[in-house]
DNA sequence: CTAGTAGTTGCAATAGTTTGCATTAAGCAT
DNA sequence: ATGCTTAATGCAAACTATTGCAACTACTAG
């Protein structure tokens, strides 16, 4: 079972229905990798799948937003980007706004961050691709900026 | 001194020019306060110069970004909508990516946040206007969705 | 296997955002 | 006041994203 037939039972499990378009958005989701825009994502797919539209990239990735499987991850720059979702392993993201740098930052600090906001308000922030924007500490002693 | 002028001389004092365009933006989003998007703000202004051109908006609100007199705030979905800032308060926002509801996040939790993540990775959040997307208490106990 | 239902797709129109370039004008120095 | 320098604006085009609707088809029930 390749690893987009695998996805495809996965979306079927969850009440979505397996189409042609979506079994090749996910395929190529899964082989390309990485975090991906729709235009990307849509060049790929329609080697594989002549006549798709761009349109159908968008839904699709919605719905496998709204499924689960997949992150959106806006940078506050260019297009917004999608990344197939590892249940495993928890990342986020850490913006500089100066540098346009990103780090990552790992599952074990977001889950306290998270743990903190629950606590304090009831609110079950997403753990998976959670984004941050400020400014790294290369910048911060640059002094190319101060944050007020 | 009306606040258009006052945002006028913060602007001058940053080093950016002043332009008729720039006092009628300022003017115009501090008198409708709020979350504004760009084509709201845009239709307002252009009653009062006209002429004006919404890439002006854009650029002009970029620019007062970068200077740190006005926040983004985007929710995961429509457009990006913009404020003001208010130095003396900084409160940031929980979006529901369920029921759509958006909450504030007051000051003190987003400096805890903000020094944890500081300590851990040297990173420094701009606590402004920081938006956590995820799942609200009622919708949670609703069970409309599990977070996984 | 067939028919019905509802979710999905393609297409076109629209909305929102960014970019390049020529022109204009704000701020500064004389 | 006059001219210089360079930031800022307007305009057009490209790019990114959303929406309405008719046609289609995956799934389900019988
Ligand atoms: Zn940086
Ligand atoms: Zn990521
Ligand atoms: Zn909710
Ligand atoms: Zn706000």
């Amino acid at each position: 079972m390749s690893c987009g037939e695998k996805l495809a039972e996965e979306i079927r499990g969850k009440g979505f229905r397996v189409t042609p378009q979506r079994g090749v958005i996910l395929e190529t989701i899964a082989h390309m990798g990485g975090h991906l825009s729709v235009p990307e994502v849509f060049s790929a797919a329609r080697d594989r799948l002549p006549g798709l539209n761009i349109t159908t990239i968008y839904r699709t990735l919605e719905t496998l937003h709204r499924a689960g499987m997949v992150d959106l991850f806006y940078s506050g720059s260019g297009p917004t980007r999608f990344a197939l979702r590892d249940p495993d392993q928890a990342h986020g993201h850490l913006v500089c706004s100066e540098c346009e740098q990103v780090m990552d930052i790992d599952e074990s600090l977001i889950a306290h961050l998270a743990e903190e906001v629950v606590r304090e308000t009831g609110f079950s922030i997403d753990p998976h691709h959670l984004t941050l924007v400020g400014v790294c500490d290369d910048c911060l002693s640059e002094g190319k900026r101060r944050i007020s």
